[in-house]
DNA sequence: CTGAAAGCGCTAACAC
DNA sequence: GTGTTAGCGCTTTCAG
């Protein structure tokens, strides 16, 4: 076999072809002047000799390449793989490449920003990453179109698209209050993520203006296994919540679990239990899990719209007055609340 | 703001710091003969004017990137979610990016490939995609090095790396047996997947050695959905099975749903039920399902040491005579079972 | 140790 | 239409 470094180049073709490079190039450009009988010639020997062009080559002279980078800490969470997928997949449709960067704990975040700016991306979509307000400045700085995806930093002069979470705390708390509930406890995630802070600040606003107030709040972190706990340790004491609204569906699930099988409780008679997202587990029949669930497909949508120009269209303003979308999330009632 | 296509260059860099353009390039090179004076004053001008080298250009030059591909079907499915966390996140860790292709069946195969072979990629990995064996022997003759994750295509020359699952399937099947069951069904996922087809060959093969025939195979897809229906429309016969091996875990959850909730029998009692991989939510306290967990971390552990070399490493050769390396997957008795 | 110079493979004017 | 000619930004000899 063949050097593996050495690849086919447009020269070898236009060589056997008989043809100039640039006829290459052109034959492999959409709309390239070029005779319709020298295209279809170069790309028969194209093919025969297996040529594929250089998609660095082009980058570098065109100045700019089809990739969107994302950034994703919680992949595992069944929500941000389904956006990734989603957005993997409408950003193919418009022939664009995703690269993946997950942050971790063990990862240095800078190390992972700096990488990203390495590769002259397109622009940068970066979900469930707190901190995210100071790296995305380090992107618009750069030039690269930035949004949070799901993320909101209020102090960042940063695009955002996000579910409306304030609302969505403040539906499920009218939910609970209507239904009875006086008791409402907060199971929440990660303590500084910004969708953790406002739906429990949409949440306990609403259970203020009418004159509620929450037991307790706990954060943790994104899991089924802190919901469990927290929903053990929130029940142990004297005079434990009747409902439980829950930061995510993955806690939600968890503390549903500890309730109905390490305590032995009736949901929803003796205690009621929200969720947030609405993943695919929320509907499965073993859990019938009340949540709010998130608009996935406009979120996406509209991202899209701010970061990538469709056909033919220029691309929007790169830092537009760092706009921050709120799509409504829509309560979905099951059965866990009455 | 600048144009947004003139970036910081390295030779922007030189002129501010009053070197060479090449001085600034070996102060960016880890290795590179310079005076760490030099370099430190370079690095200095460089983070001052906001400096990032371009991937592109030394990808150009090296001939050589360190991108790896991972083309995936279900990205949606935890087991595969949890794959391409890992992946990321151990590439990371060893200076790769990884750039994902979502496969679906709106987007042509042989597209989704020709762009992956633009971009010189370092190495792919083929995961839950089905067709895997053409697309492989294509990255192949483009001399990138390939394995298949989870999916073992014998007529093709790749290299891959799976789940031993016909001795998962053959272990599940001897749990089920010792335990009396004598009419067990499988419930398929994507009817031409190789784990699935090993599963089932597995599974039946062993059932047959000890002289027992499973009563019926039901193929469908890889959802909670299809495993509700098909446990549904399995136990309407006059003599329905009392026990279910599923392809995958997925489906097992739609199937003990569909057996508690809808037909309101009892598991393990009335009919028992096994899943295949160990995904988290087949440890939650209201399936605790029976299941064969595939080991993981091992899987990605060999496929990256045939991939990607370690550090000061020369690369392992490419195409090793094909070698498919099967890992044992373990038992894991939880609740489904008695 | 450092600078000059030659490309990497490709696109985009520019002439013909 | 098609070929010729500059580079895109960087790494890497090769002198010095």
């Amino acid at each position: 076999m063949a050097d593996r470094k050495r690849r086919v180049t447009a020269t070898d073709v236009a060589r056997a072809a008989g043809v100039s490079q640039s006829a290459v190039s052109r034959a492999f450009t959409p709309g390239g002047r070029i005779a319709e009988a020298t295209r279809k010639r170069v790309l028969e020997v194209a093919a025969e000799l297996g040529y594929h062009p250089n998609a660095f080559a082009r980058g570098l002279v065109k100045r700019e390449t089809p990739i969107v980078g994302i950034l994703m800490a919680y992949v595992d969470n069944h929500f941000y793989a389904t956006v990734l997928e989603r957005f993997a997949h409408r950003l193919g449709a418009r022939g664009r490449q995703v690269m993946l960067f997950v942050v971790d704990d063990d990862t240095p975040l800078e190390q992972t920003v700096r990488t990203a700016l390495q590769y002259q991306l397109e622009a940068v979509v970066i979900a469930s990453i707190t901190l995210s307000s100071r790296m995305a400045r380090t992107f618009t700085a750069a030039g690269v179109p930035v949004i949070l995806f799901n993320r909101y930093a209020p102090e960042a002069a940063v695009s955002a698209v996000v579910c409306d979470n304030v609302a969505g705390g403040r539906a499920v708390a009218d939910l609970l209050l209507d239904a009875g509930h006086r008791r409402i406890a907060f199971v929440g995630g990660v303590a500084d993520s910004s969708t953790n802070r406002e739906r429990e600040e949409g949440f306990r606003a609403r259970l203020d203006e009418r004159g509620v107030a929450p037991t307790t709040t706990l954060d943790g972190a994104y899991s089924y296994e802190w919901g469990r706990e927290a929903a053990t340790r929130l029940l142990a004491v004297a005079e434990p919540p009747d409902a439980l609204f829950c930061a995510n569906d993955v806690i939600a699930l968890g503390a549903l679990d500890a309730l109905r099988h390490d305590l032995g409780l009736d949901v929803p008679d003796d205690v009621a239990v929200v969720g947030f997202d609405d993943i695919p587990a929320a509907s499965w029949e073993a859990y019938r899990l009340t949540t709010v669930r998130q608009p996935l497909e406009a979120m996406i949508e509209r991202t899209l719209a701010l970061l990538i120009p469709a056909d033919g269209e220029e691309r929007p303003d790169p830092s537009p007055g760092a706009a921050v979308e709120r799509l409504s999330g829509e309560l979905i009632v099951r059965g866990t609340t009455r």
